[in-house]
DNA sequence: GTGAAAGCGCTAACAG
DNA sequence: CTGTTAGCGCTTTCAC
């Protein structure tokens, strides 16, 4: 009955364990997986044959077995807080998955990409988090009141946000890596003063989420003495973009300028002015924000915008959870927990929108 | 030194184990890990015990211990054998995404998206499944030599394709969900005859790729004399189908028509058909193939299209993945082995573009 | 330097 | 029905 386990080997060519490579290799179980895991401490000799029967025998590590042993799991998740038609429609999102990738692709660290139902629901997600699979998660696009940091920081995982968290104030640990929207939203503005605009709407993201609130306070520093009526909250979607602007249009058809918060909405302003027989910029002049150069903003006028680095900050997310849980591994749990945020600059580019 | 192991639990607050359940419940570890398992062939009140233990503790059951133990992961990867950049940028992938997504979320089977960098190598995607980390594996955009279902097969992983691999003939055990394309390919441009079309382009996918090769045959069946230079292969990218379209242009000028294999390089095609001052349909008639209703494809002509049901395909794909694996885990290899690949329809949608 | 032994947390036979 | 016993494949003290 102990031999008898050649079963299965029809669905699975059964792995070859350590325990065979060891005994090809005429050495302990031990001493293989030394070389296994870097070799320090195992002379050269020896390295080259347990090297050797590892090749012969393809022999790759049970991750499960490892992660038993080590509590270390080489893969991190990375959680979109929006359905997942938003995370596949948005080039935002794809733009910093693409940097967390390769980031991580030079770690051999695993990505995970966790997507959320379009119930925003997140028994899924939670339980996933909770079973203890990875060994951190990178968080985008959090709204207000949302349960998943109480849940990461209940299971001591270590994560990043991308975008500032609504109560990450000065004193709290939350590292995340987020753009300089207040800044960027104000150099628009600005801007668009000084082209001699004097009625600037605005057209807002979901203002649940601080990315948005940041970039309309941008907006109002630039231009406090804003009448209320030029402001539409949408929801960073290029339909939602088009609405707001048709509802702006309604309710001032006199406005000469609009600052859009996220270039897809910008996309959908475009469509609603044209279609509306208003002319960019000499009518009403645009900026958006994010710089995404992505096909769908072809043919209408390029757009001016505020760019940021949306590759760059998802690598550095990467880097930050990296390193902060390199160090907890390592026992350094303060220097971990003295990681900083990190904001990253947002500066205007001038197309032919404005 | 054998209870001194509270240490690192200023990091990770230590999860219980099915050890500490079974004390508080006064039963034996089997016994909880019955319970945890479904509970059958438990009595209620004793289930009733455990199940307060382990709300009490909070305890969630370890995913490394359990795979080391079944040989099952619960989660099944997927790859798309195309650069990250592309995955993200065309709907198709995010539609068949969401499928599959939906289908495995009401599996408790978590999905994991393996990310192939813009080099095309597979080394990452290689080694995270030689580890075992799946159990089973979703495979797209397969093009002509690739490594990836030799590596498959060789590691004995259960696999679907989502579109038919080159070498998958008739007598081939090889699973796959794919859209009759030459059906679909055919009646779009018998369409565009019986419009009186005479001089019908084509821009094809990358000829590497079994869709791309069953698309243009449709054509050819339903055009055999058509001129060979009426044909020009792309890569199902908007600038790469607008590309095409110059070229197509320049070379025959007096072109009537065009069939574009995919709606993402239908909407590169109007945009360069526009360029060149030509009017949709008057001067030239274009079908495409997906019918991705996507905020991209705004604007120009409602495309007339081949509508092809992509999101059922992606649940398609992950039913079959599941209902394969079920199978082969209880032992029925025949019927496992005896599962057939499933051709779904695709139907010509018209619309203002033709 | 290398091996022996102990277990990570869980499930699966087998007794009872 | 429930408990006991054996591991799954790996890492990691601790001796030698």
């Amino acid at each position: 009955m102990t031999e008898s386990s050649g079963d299965r080997s029809a669905v699975a060519p059964a792995r070859p364990t350590l325990q065979e490579v060891a005994a090809l290799a005429g050495v302990s179980r031990a001493t293989v997986s030394r070389v296994v895991n870097g070799g320090s401490g195992v002379r050269a000799g020896v390295q080259a044959k347990v090297r050797q029967a590892v090749d012969a025998l393809g022999y790759v590590p049970n991750p499960a077995a490892r992660a038993l042993m080590t509590r270390r799991h080489n893969a991190v998740a990375v959680v979109i807080a929006e359905p997942e038609s938003r995370v596949f429609s948005d080039p935002f999102f794809a733009r910093q998955l693409r940097g967390i990738s390769r980031e991580l692709a030079s770690s051999a660290v695993q990505l995970v990409l966790l997507l959320v139902a379009d119930t925003g629901d997140y028994a899924q997600v939670g339980s996933y988090l909770s079973a203890g699979h990875v060994d951190g998660v990178l968080i985008f696009s959090l709204h207000r009141d949302d349960p998943l940091p109480a849940l990461v920081d209940r299971l001591g995982l270590a994560a990043v946000y991308g975008g500032r968290p609504g109560w990450a104030d000065a004193d709290s640990s939350a590292l995340y890596v987020d753009a300089d929207n207040i800044g960027g939203a104000r150099t628009a503005v600005q801007h668009l003063r000084e082209r001699g605009r004097r009625r600037i709407a605005v057209i807002t993201g979901p203002l649940d989420q601080t990315s948005a609130v940041d970039r309309l306070r941008g907006y109002r520093e630039a231009f406090p003495e804003a009448d209320p009526r030029l402001l539409a909250e949408s929801d960073f979607t290029a339909p939602g973009g088009r609405r707001a602007m048709q509802h702006l249009l309604a309710r001032c058809p006199d406005l000469d300028a609009v600052f859009v918060c996220s270039d897809l909405m910008a996309a959908g302003a475009l469509a609603a002015l044209r279609e509306s027989g208003r002319s960019v910029p000499e009518d009403v002049a645009v900026v958006g924000f994010d710089d995404l150069e992505a096909p769908e903003l072809w043919g209408a006028p390029a757009l001016s915008t505020v760019r940021q680095d949306i590759e760059g900050m998802g690598r550095l997310m990467a880097r930050l959870l990296l390193t902060r849980l390199e160090l907890s591994f390592a026992g350094r749990a303060e220097e971990a927990a003295a990681m900083r945020p990190v904001v990253t600059p947002a500066r205007l580019v001038v197309r032919s929108s404005s």
